[in-house]
DNA sequence: GTAAGTACCAACAGAAGTGTAAGTATGGAA
DNA sequence: TTCCATACTTACACTTCTGTTGGTACTTAC
């Protein structure tokens, strides 16, 4: 009995439900939309780059926070990183096709925000 | 001087630009990509719902967050409330026109993860 | 010998997010 | 009279997020 339920319960996360409380989907969900994921995911979207250059690009990132972005972005597959094993050190990160897949959603939404910031912006208070 | 400088920042935010650091787009995003907020606009996407209806469907909020949010993206003018004056209180929630273009993305994003999860989840490391 | 260059990591502290529990309001039913 | 229903709100505590600072590694240039 418990294995049937068990199976079932394992059954229905298979393809993923974020309405779930417990499914892991809800992790992916948080990499891909937290505060620095969007912007890293745009960035790379228009081809591979280096930390530094990453850092440049997407105003207010701390190392810090970047680096442990990547990280959340290469072990959902996303992101792939290369050392190229030198010195001064030169790694760089791109997407993998993953990655690409969910840009593509990723950067829709945010263009969306950036086209229409001036009809949401009509909405707030103080003006 | 100063004005002109103020003025083309302005003029240079105007459009938004997630990738500088103080510009407003960036409150939109964070309330859209909310770890709640993703799974309210999904909801709402599927039609009017009631404050307790809602807190059903998305398995883990807490009364406290659920309306934080909602009222997060009332403020941005994604979500219309709709309160009866009853007795006990009837209030309902819907999307905007401008909520229902924001939970196209949004959702689009979702339905992704939830397909994907079988491809994603084979790059994690305890399988 | 020492500074520069690059991609980090660890430790600490403060800020923000989140859950829990309790309380508010009001009319109607038991 | 007491309890219920619904949609919140507030206070408190706890966890997570985030920034800052300082440090590592190693080679080349000065």
């Amino acid at each position: 009995m418990e294995k049937i339920c068990a199976e079932t319960l394992k059954e229905k996360l298979r393809r993923g439900d974020l309405l779930a409380e417990d499914c892991p989907s809800r992790n992916v969900l948080k990499h891909l939309t937290s505060r620095w994921g969007v912007l890293v995911l745009i960035v790379l979207d228009d081809g591979t780059h280096r930390f530094g250059e990453l850092r440049k690009k997407i105003g207010g990132v701390s190392e810090r926070m970047l680096a442990e972005t990547l990280q959340g972005l290469e072990t959902d597959g996303m992101v792939l990183r290369t050392d190229h094993h030198e010195v001064p050190p030169h790694v760089d990160y791109r997407l993998t096709p993953l990655g690409r897949e969910a840009a593509k959603r990723v950067s829709s939404l945010a263009d969306w925000i950036e086209i229409n910031l001036p009809r949401i912006a009509k909405n707030w208070p103080a003006n």
